[in-house]
DNA sequence: GAAATATGTCAACAAGGCTGACATAATCTA
DNA sequence: TAGATTATGTCAGCCTTGTTGACATATTTC
């Protein structure tokens, strides 16, 4: 890993200068730096129907958990009622998602991907699962490991279960 | 690693069911997770100074690359000039940043913090910080190595030297 | 029957993206 | 040196997506 040299930073540290924040440092920018082109990748297609980048959540969380509720989608998004309502109105009006009364609790909407929204789903995983698969080719099974078990100690310790059950659960 | 467990996706995949996409679906999804959390951290810190995640950007990458140009920031931040011009303006009226004619050229507008900035710099890195370590902490060298590669890999090829040589640069 | 829950809705606001046009000063180049 | 290019700033206006708080409805639970 020539490139990713901590030269500088093992100087300083060797000098005794160094914070102890110079390795985590490194890890803030690594993390800006791949976000910001990772979720880049979608925004060109989801102009194209009008849609922005929370219209993407919505609807590959949807895809991604048929049936889930309201609360569940608040719930990973994190962030309010109304920021939800307002897109997920627009996915139902445009028939991307269908919502269905709960059977057991008839309170409950729950949502489901169209036909029309699980192809909007596929051709915006696309070019992020294209990006995925282009940066594991260069790792080997140890490297992988870490990267997944790094990403997922980042999450919160209350919702991490909550979310490796999601991200592992039945691709379709 | 059995939080990690990929149980369903391998049966579905021995079984012939699962597209390719599964094993990179895990990973969009870890990301996105990973990094809700991470950027949720400043948020608060950032209220009480009324400030976003924008003039975080702005200070943390001028505090990290001292008389940096306005033109390299856009390239770092790959927002519009209007974008960055906004929050910088405030950061600079507040007294967090200073501007400083560029020697060689001086069209340029060279970027530092101030004392002040420095130390929102610091606060706000402090629970990034943390985060991090505390993920790194579960994890030995070689994971380590390859959560760092993994991100690296996945910034677009041909700004990845930028971004590892500003990661990488000399922390104060 | 009353309280709690799941959801929807409305009005209003703020942050931070965007565009496009135009201005100024400094540098480079033919 | 004149003209083109570059670095930056600024203005007006727009859009998405986040926020709050209040209130309404249907349903479930106690």
């Amino acid at each position: 890993m020539s490139e990713i040299s901590k030269s500088d930073a093992d100087q300083l540290r060797e000098a005794g200068l160094a914070e102890s924040s110079a390795d985590e440092t490194v890890f803030i920018e690594l993390l800006f730096f791949a976000y910001r082109d990772f979720v880049s990748d979608p925004d060109a297609l989801l102009q194209e129907y009008g849609f922005g980048r929370a219209h993407h959540r919505v609807v590959h969380f949807v895809a991604r958990n048929p049936g889930i509720s309201v609360a569940e989608l608040l719930d990973i998004l994190q962030i309010t009622k109304q920021s939800l309502a307002r897109v997920l109105k627009q996915l139902v009006e445009t028939g991307f998602v269908q919502q269905q009364q709960g059977a057991q609790d008839r309170r409950q909407r729950l949502l489901f991907t169209t036909e029309k929204g699980e192809a909007l789903f596929d051709k915006l995983r696309e070019p992020q699962s294209r990006r995925i698969k282009n940066a594991l080719s260069g790792l080997d099974a140890r490297d992988r490991a870490g990267a997944e078990r790094f990403l997922s100690y980042l999450i919160n310790e209350d919702e991490r279960s909550m979310a490796l059950r999601l991200s592992n659960a039945v691709d379709r």
